[in-house]
DNA sequence: GACTTTTATGCAATCCTTTGCAATAACGTT
DNA sequence: AACGTTATTGCAAAGGATTGCATAAAAGTC
């Protein structure tokens, strides 16, 4: 190698000092116990000025701690992934890691290998952002090899996991619509692998049943969770069900897949169909029929999930967390727009 | 550690094979050179039955090669940059690397910050998908310190990168509007240190000009890049030249905030004035209007980055790569949805 | 002032792989 | 049969930081 980055070693800070490596190595770390206030300040000093940073390789080996976190998304250019994301890794940062995020396209053969990448990297801990219902071998593999880990976005029963409370989240979007006095409503429920999914259609159907009004199996259909699987879903319940007044949808993206339906067959949302999504993407607001949706707290949610494994990590408890959801009323539920941007 | 997690190290595997480490160590690796057909079968089951996996710091301290390389992005919550962030990835996984991705908000100060952190870390290489044209340190610095990195998104002069022919695609949108008789346009241009948005406004202004029209000054907005920019620049647009026909934004999100100002302004994208934003987000097509576009292949363009960046730390050679962009007419732009979904 | 306690620093081992060099064994050649 | 090759494998050092233990110096005690 003829241009090697030659980065200074402790090695040659402690040399540069007149101490010893050992020394040097105290008098940088966090709690430099035993050495004297004025070697600490000149060893720090030195170290800045001969721009020394210490090897994390080196650190690792010898401390068995990567300071590295995984992290596994169904895909993170879904918004709410990547904002969760965004909020697991500002926070892992702050407390001085680094994280690894991998897309698993809820695909339990790609799960499994990511977990091993990651597993292979000597991670400290994981975030789970893609839980399944259905048998979830890599918590099960997680809690068994004794890993960190928290779940975020999605829960399993008996988990550490920071989520939206998206039962009552269903429920306000039920409440909200059944104020409006629909009672014909169709359900784009999403895949029935996701807790998200799951919860969200039952709080939503629970809160009609209460109200004496039940919705018919076939106007609540499983589908996938984005804007093409929210526009076939949309299309199939307005050709099955002609008078249906409503549409939840169990996100964002499937609600606007649902709106784009909705004008193909000649209606307008808002005005002919209702619709109410759930998270409230940014873009939620500005869409030509702005959208009615149950906004949830998706950095919010990362942060307070990486806390959770920080605290793991540390071996404090940590007992599962919901977040609340809010109702943003506009425009695409026909209703006076409450909730403004 | 009352639960150390006990990894299987490569001594024990050779113990268990009865050789020497070293012995195993070549046998293990890919190019197991000097080793006996016979043994290199049997140390590899002998490591696989035992789920032996190579410490990444070890391996990382003695060789010098840290196996990650860096990635910076303006925003992992834009779709445009996680989905170029996901071609990156996915290629850096192919060829045996992790990746570290960090936000920095187009914000100088927090760009060296991350950009240190990286450095740091020893990755091996950086995606630089915030490049900024006026003055960029983060390269300046990348340079000196001889660190192989690409640009993605944004291009350079000077600096390996992959980009979308930005230019071009700013005459594709002035083509189509030209060619639905647009003469007085508003243009939503980004931020002026970003070469996209610089390129795709030259671009479509320069293509007016070919045609013997110009666009006035104050018809040409910097703005942000997100929705909520969209809407403001789209806002003032309106008000200010109340008589303009069509507008161009710099990406979609943009357009979308965009569209929410024509409607707030009581007139209907799309049939009153003309809409064309770039990128071809996968919502664009399912918007209650429709969005045409400029289609960029962002997937491509991170796929394509990273190999770049692959060879560069092979030290092969990587003159800068354009893709070509694509025109997508839909409703918003009042024409014969061509482009389809 | 002799002795204990505290404070500050040095010593050396350790973490796990990789790799240049040495050594041995097997093979072929004339 | 003696010797040069080639094929395998072992040896040991190196890479950079951390840390228990030992030592030396300073401070404190009666």
């Amino acid at each position: 190698m003829p241009n090697a980055p030659k980065t200074v070693t402790l090695v040659e800070v402690a040399k540069r000092a007149g101490v010893h490596v050992s020394t040097a190595s105290r008098a940088l770390s966090s709690s430099a116990s035993g050495i004297s206030a004025s070697t600490v300040h000149r060893i720090r000093g030195l170290a800045e000025e001969m721009g020394y940073e210490p090897d994390p390789a080196a650190a690792a080996l010898r401390t068995g701690r990567s300071g590295v976190l995984g992290v596994l998304v169904p895909l993170l250019s879904d918004y709410v992934l990547a904002r969760i994301y965004e909020g697991v890794d500002a926070t892992a940062l702050a407390s001085g890691y680094n994280t690894f995020v991998s897309n698993t396209k809820d695909n339990p053969v790609l799960r499994k290998e990511r977990l091993n990448e990651l597993l292979a990297r000597r991670v400290e801990g994981i975030v789970l952002g893609d839980a399944r219902l259905d048998g979830d071998e890599v918590v099960e593999i997680l809690k068994r090899k004794r890993v960190p880990y928290v779940l975020v976005n999605r829960r399993l029963r008996g988990h550490p996991s920071v989520t939206t409370d998206d039962v009552q989240g269903g429920r306000l979007a039920a409440a909200h619509l059944l104020e409006l006095g629909h009672d014909n409503i169709g359900i784009v429920a999403g895949p029935s692998y996701a807790s998200t999914c799951v919860e969200r259609t039952h709080g939503f159907v629970s809160q009609y049943l209460a109200a004496g009004l039940s919705i018919p199996d076939h106007q609540i259909l499983e589908s996938g969770a984005d804007a093409v699987a929210g526009y076939r879903a949309g299309s199939t319940l307005l050709e099955r069900s002609p008078n249906i007044t409503a549409i939840f949808a169990i996100n964002d993206s499937a609600a606007i897949g649902v709106m784009g339906a909705i004008r193909e067959h000649g209606r307008t949302p808002g005005r002919d169909v209702a619709v109410v999504g759930y998270n409230d993407i940014p873009l939620a607001t500005y869409l030509p029929v702005p959208l009615t949706t149950v906004r949830s707290s998706m950095f919010e949610m990362g942060r307070e999930g990486m806390s959770m494994l920080l605290n793991l990590i540390e071996g404090k408890p940590a007992p599962p967390k919901l977040l609340p959801p809010v109702l943003m009323a506009r425009a695409s539920s026909g209703s006076n727009a409450t909730g403004g941007r």
